[in-house]
DNA sequence: ACCTGAACACCGTTCAAGT
DNA sequence: ACCTGAACACCGTTCAAGT
């Protein structure tokens, strides 16, 4: 049935599938063959939209990038990291299986270079010299990459038994698997509050002059 | 010629050969297949010493691993961060293409397991409650694995003048891929510095006897 | 313009066969 | 025990053909 009136695919179809797909049954089971099959369609048709897998990934990733909230910055560099750092680690645990999705080729992603500006504005706009701005970027996106595509207490074998003898240190609370969400979120939010921490006496540090001087020199 | 009287592989050969194909042509090239003509074999042979390519993979990882450095929490547990931290940061980025691989699958694997083990003793040996081991572990572990496996400045596009006009906030150094590698481990730094400056108070804030009654709970 | 069937050059893995 | 050839069920991608 080649042709038909109105088409059978979108872009955006597409793309919904695909996440659906890789939320489902996980990175792995994401080929064009078996994305075809979930859209009732042929694998080759698929190149009618999109030209390579990789593009596909790139518009799963760009749906997941929009969905983080960079505003927070009007309230101040604190309180924009904190928004941000929480929606974008909110954004990719929400779909654990796609996070190394978004976590790799960032630097040519229409979305992602959108948010990572919105984020240098907003720190250099309160003070931070744009050096220090684009490393501190750098630091709070460590920590939710880090955090989605690794979580610390989940990948460790249900029967928490084969560990007793050999890492007696590890049987703590964190290989109970019941736990293991709780301990998760609870890391990401002690090394962001860690982090913004050891930060303030750094802005603080900051002299009036410097601070006046770095904020024209950033745009 | 099947059988000769010296085996032709080893599981290290194996394992280095792999590693190498890696380094020189990232993840997407190793197959085994091409890794068995790098060792001048056919691929099934590769199944007489490893049961699948995951198990390769395995192996590498924990040669990677082994490279990380344990010790310095005799020193602190401050001490025992950054020496930890540091040497997890520079075993990745000595094989930039093979950290996604070290990032993955951490849960079941030997010498992951023997390393998390350590660091978890060397928090709780200086006071710290083991519920805040395992957090402040897993906190750096998410910079290392984040820093490791999306370096900011990398992945820019070469020609940094296609950002000037849509991104005028990100029209900074950062997209210099010159200072890339530089600004990739102060960043590392700064995260790093950052996070333990932020947690000294949190655990100067534990009195002597929440200190020793840590200590003994946790063991 | 949009979908299909068939083909190409790849994969990981298995297994009987050789020594 | 260790290596091989051949096969199986998969891949991503291309392209002529159909409407």
């Amino acid at each position: 049935m080649p042709r038909p009136k109105s088409p059978l695919l979108s872009r955006e179809r597409i793309r919904d599938a695909a996440l659906e797909l890789i939320d489902a049954e996980g990175i792995g089971a994401l080929s064009m063959r078996n994305l075809a099959l979930r859209l009732d369609v042929k694998a080759a048709s698929l190149y009618s939209h999109y030209p390579n897998k990789d593009a596909v990934l790139d518009a799963v990733a760009n749906l997941l990038t929009r969905q983080v909230d960079t505003s927070g910055f009007e309230r101040g560099w604190r309180a924009g990291l904190e928004t941000w750092g929480r929606s974008y680690h909110a954004a990719l645990r929400g779909h654990p299986n796609a996070a190394p999705v978004v976590a790799a080729g960032t630097g040519r992603r229409e979305d992602f270079l959108a948010m990572a500006d919105a984020v240098h504005g907003g720190l250099v706009g309160d003070g931070w010299p744009p050096r220090y701005a684009t490393m501190i970027a750098a630091s709070v996106k460590y920590l939710v990459i880090g955090a989605a595509t690794t979580p610390f207490a989940s990948g460790f074998a249900d029967d928490t038994r084969v560990y007793f003898e050999r890492y007696p240190n590890l049987v703590q609370a964190h290989l109970i698997p019941a736990h293991a969400e709780e301990i998760d979120s609870d890391s990401f939010e002690l090394a962001l509050a860690g982090l913004l921490a050891g930060l303030e006496p750094l802005h603080a540090s900051l002299t009036a002059g410097e601070r006046r001087g770095a904020r024209e020199a950033g745009r």
